[in-house]
DNA sequence: TAAAAGAGTTAGCCTTATCTAACAAATTTA
DNA sequence: TAAATTTGTTAGATAAGGCTAACTCTTTTA
């Protein structure tokens, strides 16, 4: 059994992973709050329980088992998320600290339950997928909003930066998940996107929030 | 804040005091499962936080903070519990392993939202009283059933046990809070107690079982 | 390509919450 | 009431998870 802070660095080494799946001492280091000879402390640690592989001065990697482990614990994040916003009606701006504390609850019957009650969802509230009871996930093929271009029009499917302010400003501007955005033109100085949706428009979106956004093309 | 070391003794201070109010450090660390030494210890650090009070070989005492921190943290526990068995169909012999845990989640909105949700309930799944939300309870005087005559007819309203097992044992016999019992009997030679309730005409209850039952006469 | 900057490591210390061993006080019992 | 038992305390050790200081390796940059 791993402790809580065990399943934090297992949730950050699989959250910040590169493509190879290489994350720096210094980067794990800095997303979970903490200094790096501690940081590095607990790889070795890890390395022995055969969760990451690990080589000195080489990015860390999570094993299968770790893949696996950490999978798991964000999967009870993510059906947590979904169930505060369908069932209890918490704001999706809110769920994300409570669900930081749900996920590492050991009960089978309590995640179970969620996922019934929820009919077996496969996105969170920010359209996130939900990895399944093996740890395996299908993630959609998503574009960035930012990588669009003038005249398609684009339905929002998931969001990248789930902090409480981002999701804050995108309900202030009725964006959700399932918006369908029609781009009106790019600036290309710096790369604002002027789109309209709904009953909006004309209203102007900045490069950062555009990177944040991911779509599908209609 | 207090540590979750640091709830889990006052909670159990709270719930194995006796009448005065005092709990010993031997009893103390039989409930926690911990060795007295490292209960003698904490009750050190909580009496200088002002929580209980404490003078070497005498009982501890929760003070007026103690006792309310206690009782937020024992209403979440059965708002919790609540929720579980109402709202996601959980057995109530299932709800308290995972309310152990739930209770030490830090959210407002999260409690205030189960309390919205039950519609503001005053018992939890076994009968015991939810704490207000300034830690203030009204407990419903009670009798144990082991208490009362022949002839009487009373109604279940709590049980004292909580485990897993005796819940099983209540549930198997179609004991449940709110059923209306005949006292038939009552064997002298081991106090055991001839019961007729529902559909069932002469059940027998161990002492030991009549001691947990908590009744109301009729 | 050598120096500077940045990233990674090692050593040693701290705090929390636990333990055992040994001793002291209080209570029970013969 | 004196001895035995139980309860409570003190001292010192340990493991987990964090830190700072100092050093080393790698990468960047002038």
């Amino acid at each position: 059994m791993n402790s809580l802070t065990e399943e934090n660095y297992l949730k950050a080494l699989y959250n910040i992973a590169d493509e190879q799946g290489g994350v720096s001492v210094n980067d794990l280091s800095k997303a979970l709050g903490i200094k790096m000879p501690t940081a590095n402390s607990m790889i070795k640690k890890l390395a022995e329980k055969k969760l990451v592989f690990y080589e000195t001065y080489k990015p860390v990697q999570l094993t299968e088992k770790g893949k696996k482990e950490a999978a798991l614990i964000i999967r009870k994040h993510r059906l947590t998320e979904m169930f505060l916003v369908e069932k209890m009606n918490i704001g999706w701006d809110e769920v994300h600290d409570i669900a930081e504390q749900v996920e590492h609850i050991k009960s089978i019957i309590l995640f179970e339950k969620m996922d019934e009650l929820l009919g077996f969802p496969t996105i969170d509230p920010h359209g996130s997928p939900i990895p399944d009871k093996n740890g395996r996930v299908n993630w959609k093929q998503y574009n960035k909003l930012s990588d669009c271009k003038a005249g398609e029009t684009v339905q929002l499917g998931a969001v990248i930066n789930t902090t409480s302010e981002f999701l804050k400003f995108l309900t202030a501007r009725n964006l959700n998940l399932g918006t369908k955005i029609k781009i009106k033109s790019v600036e290309t100085f710096d790369n604002s996107f002027v789109v309209s949706y709904g009953k909006r428009m004309a209203e102007t979106l900045s490069s950062v929030v555009c990177e944040r956004l991911l779509v599908e093309k209609l």
